[in-house]
Order: structure tokens, then sequence, then C-alpha cells
DNA sequence: CTCTTAGGAGAACAGTGTTCACAGAGATCG
DNA sequence: CGATCTCTGTGAACACTGTTCTCCTAAGAG
């Protein structure tokens, strides 16, 4: 770093990042930016090398200046999808009262749906099949992919650890070979049954929300946030939750703070 | 059967259905069979309608006498794809033994899954997102849907009807306006929490089905039946099952009448 | 026997991803 | 400064794709 000046004597603001890499930056992120408006529009499938060109006035051979094809694109699109959830879900998380476990998890999940349903193509493309090309998992990727689960599993800790669940039953139920898998995977240190229990609330929300994005659902049921938080709710109550709990009043709850952190802006 | 002598005196058998679409319907099903081909191997967006016609020595266009466009093509076989879902579904179903309802919904579960594991691409299709051409909704295709989930609901109602859960947990979390949308939903005639219940195990089934089968799932946890066990027994537990279930003990009785009946094929 | 029609062939069009040789501008170095 | 070299873009080309025409042949209908 720390460039050295080419001019004679222009000013000593010294390019931290060569002038260079920087426009190509931008022609990068300009590509991304068109074609992220062809996927949002047309899905992931009808996503042409050759429109992205046209739309900003380049030769369709001189994208490959900068992707080496266009699932590589595809891929990148996809890095900034899994990316965009991860932020949501974190900014929901740390906008949740944090005294409040059930109206926290319930806030968080919301947000992944909202976000799922504000971005059906990306959904799709992070959540769907993989396209075969991107099998291969690149790192960069893969922290994405965590960092997101991750809001959902520090919701599940933070519900163990505050004691208003009881993870014994589902202790129970764990076969043995069960519990070395998950005593393997080991993604917190709360032990396989939190573990168990994350993976239930993981599976009930992507299977809600993959089933209502892709029409799936029967019409009267189609595009409820009431059946989903039923279901979101309900299955931090099956996982154990100590005593009854008063599903409108938690939904009360959470309407109250959405209302309060969406107004201001 | 018993082709009839193009001859001279050939005798009285009249042809109930005129021999030339019989021989349409012969090369209809030929393109559906390559077709298949294709799409098992490669997935339904690599399916080349060229090269179906070459692998069949035929012009492209001359498929387009049987099929109106590429994504007809595709529609049809989602329809078949369906259909071979409830079939095994259904087959499923009557080969489990009746008088133990945990058993029987397991191993339709399981028979759901495995159909998902075997079938891989097709799955993609007809739960995945659709290609938005087939949108408006084919009864024909609808049918053979509710098909496929008639089974999985017949098990709740069978559930539910043998006495061995209690549905009132499940109906005091319901909202009034989600009674409302299930009551007119009124898929079975077991009112609201029943259909709660039946939105439940469904969710939870294709929720983990579709992150295992995309490949979301965390390595150790991956291609697990262990879980998918225990998911599912659980996902019945928690609908409000009377009583202790002991999970090892259902997987066990599961086990044994799978043995028996793939035994003998 | 004619005559109609279904089914196929083949060319053509517009579009795609990808590769290549070439050219110009920017940065680097002697 | 000039020479050089690397980056970025062009334009042509290749091998595909779905789809639509026109034309032709053979099988069934009367």
């Amino acid at each position: 770093m720390t460039p050295i000046a080419t001019g004679t004597q222009h000013g000593a603001v010294t390019h931290p990042v060569p002038r260079r890499e920087r426009i190509r930056q931008t022609t990068i992120d300009e590509i991304k930016t068109v074609a992220h408006e062809q996927l949002a529009e047309h899905g992931a499938a009808a996503l042409s090398l050759r429109a992205v060109a046209r739309a900003m006035g380049m030769t369709p051979s001189a994208i490959y200046r900068y992707f080496d094809s266009r699932s590589a694109l595809i891929s990148a699109l996809a890095r900034d999808a899994y990316s965009s959830l991860a932020d949501t879900l974190e900014a929901a998380f740390l906008a949740a009262p944090a005294d409040d476990q059930m109206v926290r998890w319930l806030l968080v999940a919301r947000s992944h749906r909202r976000w799922a349903k504000t971005h059906p193509t990306e959904y799709t493309l992070i959540f769907g099949p993989r396209p075969a090309d991107l099998t291969g998992r690149p790192t960069a990727v893969q922290n994405e992919v965590e960092r997101s689960v991750a809001v959902l599993f520090r919701c599940m800790q933070e519900v163990v650890e505050a004691g208003i669940v009881d993870l014994g039953v589902l202790d129970a139920e764990l076969s043995p070979g069960l519990r070395a898998r998950f005593q393997e995977w080991d993604c917190t240190d709360l032990g396989p049954a939190a573990e168990a229990a994350c993976m239930l609330v993981w599976t009930q929300l992507h299977g809600l929300i993959a089933l209502d994005l892709f029409d799936h659902l029967p019409p009267p049921l189609a595009d409820s946030a009431e059946l989903f938080d039923q279901q979101m709710i309900g299955a931090l109550v099956r996982i154990g939750h100590r005593g009854p709990v008063d599903f409108a009043e938690v939904i009360r709850r959470a309407d109250l703070t959405e209302q309060h952190t969406l107004a201001p802006t």
C-alpha cells in the first residue's frame, strides 16, 4: 500500500487502493447491480450475460474480464444474497428486546420470512437446489451461511440459558447414534438436545416459508402471517417450554415492538 | 396385446381406440421417457428439446407435434412426478399396519423421504419454485398433488380418530383469524385443530427433506435417517400425543415391517 | 380410387454462453 | 520523456438453444 504518487506535484492524498482496482470494483458492482435486477425480475434461470452487457453498453465478452462464467456471476449474487439475509437477521435480533426471548425469537423468524417474501428469487437461489456448478463449497459463501444460521441458534441459546425451556424431553428422544452426530456437529456448547431443538425450529421455519413462497399452500392458508406466527411460537413451545404460553399475548408484544422499530424510519 | 392382423379377413375385433392415436401415444411416451432420463441426470434446467429429439432420431420440430413447447413437456413430466410420488405414498400407506398409527405415519413419511432421495430432480421440479410458465394451475396436476397430500392427511385423520392424540392444546393456540382460515379450507371433517396438525407435520416433513436434499444441513447431519425419524415421530408427539412415546421402540417396529414388506420383492 | 390430414424433414430466425485474436488506454519502468 | 506491459474492451466466430415456418410423404377416410 501507500502507492507512490505518479504525477508531479498533486496533493498529498495518497490512494490507499490503486485507482485501477477501484474502477474495476466499480464496474464489478455495476455488473452485479444490473444482474441483480434481472435476477429479481425474471429469476436466476433467465439471467442472461448478453442482456446484462447490453443493459450497460458493453460487449458480452467484456464481462468475462470480471467473471469467469455465468455461473460465477450467479455465485457472486448468491453470496450477496446470503449476506443480505444475514444482515437482516442480525439487525432484527439486535432490535428485538433482549429480555423477552419469546418475542425476540418471533421477531427474528418474522424478519426471515419477510426477507424471503421480498426477495423471492434470491431465496430460491440460496435455499433452492444448488446449480451443481457451485457444489464445491467456496468458503466465503459458507461463512455467510453460518452467519445467518448463527442468529437463529443464538436465539435458541438465549432461550435455553434463560431457562424457560426444559430440554429434558427432547434429550430423551435422541437415539445414541443421533446424539453422537449432534455431538460431532458441536455448533453450540449447549449439548445435543439444544442442537436438536435448533434443527427442529430451523426445519419448521424453512419448510413453511418454502411451501408458502412456492405456492404449495392451499389458498386459504397462502401468505398467512398468522399461520407463520402460530407455528413459530408453537415450535418454541414444543421443544420444551415450561408452562403454558399465551400465543395472542406474545403476538401482541411482537407487534408492538415491530411498530416501535419500524415507525421511526 | 392381441394385435390385429392387417391382412384380408381379420376378425371381428373392433379397435376401441384408433390405431392412429395409439402409435401417437407411443411416441408421446417415448418422448417423455427419454426426456425423463435427461431430467433425472442433468436437472430440469438442462433439459433440451433438441437433445431429446436427437436421442430418438427425430427432428426438433417434430416434437412440436406432440408438445406445444418445452415448458409443456416439463409440465407433463411434473405431472408424472406428482403421480409417481402419490403412488408411492399410497402404497406405503396400504402396506403399513393399520393398527399401529405411529408406525404407519413413520413409514409413510419415510417413503416420502426415500422418494425424494431417489428422485431428486423430480422433487425439485414439483416442490421447487414454479417455472412461472405453469403458474396457471392445470386441474390435472392439482389432482395429483391432492392425491399425494391426501395420504398424509389420512394418516393424521386415523391418528385423531384412534384417539391417541389430544388436539386440545393445539386448538387453544389458534387465533380466531387462523381458525377461520382453517375452517374455510375444510380439507378434513375433523375441525381446525386437526388441520393445523396436518400443516405442522407437513411443513416439518418438507422442511427437513428440502434442507437435506439441497445440501443445507451440516455435514454430520447430512443424509441422516435418524434425524428424520426423530423429527417425524416427534412431530406426531408434539401435536398432542397422550402419554410418553418410546422413540426407539417405534423405530424398531417400523424397521421390522419395512424388512417384511421389502424382503419378498 | 381420390382426398384429407397427421407426422416428419429441413431450413431459418433470434437468442444464448463462451472463446479467440486484436486494439487502445493506463500504469510502470528505464 | 519514451518504451513496455498489463489491463480492459471490441468484434467475429462457434456451438448450442427454443421456436416457427414451408414442404413432403405416407397413412387413414370416403
